[in-house]
DNA sequence: TTCGGTGCAAAATCTTTGCATCAAG
DNA sequence: CTTGATGCAAAGATTTTGCACCGAA
């Protein structure tokens, strides 16, 4: 199924290009729509899943809320995800695998392992600065 | 908020207890419903949530379909999700944190990190014994 | 008797899909 | 013209919640 040229796609690809952070669908929604006002969240969705199908862009599903994220950039790299507000951040970390890892879990395992997927949960620097020495019950268990 | 006996959260704990798999609500559902046949899945969901709460079962939401699954086993180990089937089973592999992956995902990052998350994915022996010699194009991408 | 638990149904969230119409190639 | 893309609304799938009644302590 080849992809024939859309205005909108092209907006929904330009607005990921702009940010560095992970927009999910509804932001991405709200902000296309400033320069289509009649696009609809579907066609947001399908065009967020074709360009993830392609390879074009990355999409995410952190266990948080069963919410997925979007991003422009996909050179491999490792995220985390504030449990106070939410927000997935790149980690400048030298990307390198762990290899040994993967070795490790295929020992005494009967399935066949391709990859593994690794995150980083705590609290980011905006909460962190927000609430100085409150008390934070609402925190997600790490 | 004491939490009171019921026969209902008794069976789903026993339900969970007695499986080394990982349960979704719904199939927990399903099956204590064999017990009592008027359960609603609201119940149930309301006791998994409670129970992990409690921190007496763990839930885990690893990022496909965003579906919920609870264990009984709360002691730390490494998952493995199929790609294929989505079943999620336990690895045997002996679990040292990787205590030098958060020092180094620290450096540079501005926020707190408190943990990481770590899983692994591929095709579970099931879904290789299966299909031998096909192609899969469903299988999904790491 | 008191207060947490249950069943039921409705609602909240996030995402996908059927269909008539539109527009790129 | 042909086929993919859009907008709209409806439906899916998963999880939560309001409320009247039930049952454990």
């Amino acid at each position: 199924m080849t992809m024939k040229y859309s205005r909108q796609r092209a907006a929904i690809l330009s607005f990921l290009q702009s940010r560095k952070d992970h927009p999910t669908a509804e932001l991405v929604y709200s902000n296309v729509k400033e320069e289509f006002p009649k696009i609809s969240l579907g066609t947001v969705y399908r065009n967020l899943n074709q360009l993830a199908k392609a390879g074009i862009i990355a999409k995410h599903s952190f266990g948080v809320l069963g919410i997925d994220h979007f991003d422009y950039n996909i050179s491999p790299h490792f995220h985390f995800v504030c449990n106070r507000c939410h927000a997935v951040i790149d980690l400048p970390m030298a990307c390198h695998d762990f290899p040994e890892i993967e070795a490790e879990a295929s020992k005494g395992f009967d399935g066949l392992i391709q990859g593994h997927r690794l995150y980083f949960c705590g609290i980011c620097k905006n909460c962190l600065d927000q609430n100085r020495g409150h008390d934070h019950e609402q925190d997600q268990k790490p």
